[in-house]
DNA sequence: CAGGATCCCAGAGGATACTG
DNA sequence: CAGTATCCTCTGGGATCCTG
């Protein structure tokens, strides 16, 4: 199959770092997900462990909450630890990258406080988080 | 079970309307979209016509660059100015609170900087943004 | 030039049930 | 307890064509 990839379509400057990406795209490719940001929010307080995740966001089924976390897993953003025991543990835990784009979670909350602050009516969209924090 | 969502977190004065808005969400509600964050990115550098965000951005079709736009337009975030002549001439904007959310952006482009470097070989996607923003 | 109107589809994510 | 395995739904965006 024709590898038409999208490195190989860039200028030489963007090639010649053997991989040049896109910071910011990067970060969307790590925070996108439904749940993603959520996830981090709720291992600010520190390690969780799978259930204690399950409860604090009742509206998330378990296979989206698996999956999520194996991205952010493989990702390098949080790290499991799996305690081989009956019943089964798991623990996740924010990594130190991980913990850094927490900081960049809270630029959007500082933001989003203004913003609602300063856009009195016009803004009044339903809050898909307000849904995800209830209960 | 002790309540301690964010939103209960937050100062007083958020909680105080019927409405609560998780700041975060909002966030997110303002940035999600394929080709919003490209398009304040690409405003960064001053005023933009129709035309020119599409130059631009080849891979974005009228139809959603328009949608895209509206939203930004309706949420506050850049404002549009219409020229009524022939040809029509349509000039978008950054607005005061649009700016302050393109910091929001470089804080992410700054974690994905840092990202990258640190994660040599873990994470290797294919960057959505290196195609939108080539050609 | 700057878009609206339609149609269409992939793919993220939910529902449900099962298991090491 | 901590997940998998299937199946299914729904909607954001792309393709295409049209117009004030």
């Amino acid at each position: 199959m024709k590898n038409h990839s999208i490195v190989d379509s860039q200028p030489d400057k963007l090639k010649t770092g053997s991989k040049k990406f896109c910071p910011v795209n990067a970060t969307i490719g790590v925070l996108s997900g439904k749940w993603k940001m959520r996830i981090l929010w709720e291992l600010q307080s520190g390690v969780k462990r799978f259930g204690q995740l399950q409860e604090a966001m009742p509206k998330i089924t378990p296979a989206v909450l698996s999956t999520q976390l194996q991205t952010l897993t493989t990702g390098g953003i949080i790290s499991r630890q799996i305690y081989t025991e009956i019943p089964p543990k798991v623990e996740y835990e924010l990594t130190g990258i991980g913990r850094s784009l927490v900081a960049v979670i809270c630029a959007m909350e500082t933001w989003g406080i203004d913003y609602i602050e300063n856009s009195d009516s016009s803004y009044d969209s339903e809050c898909l988080w307000n849904d995800l924090i209830a209960n």
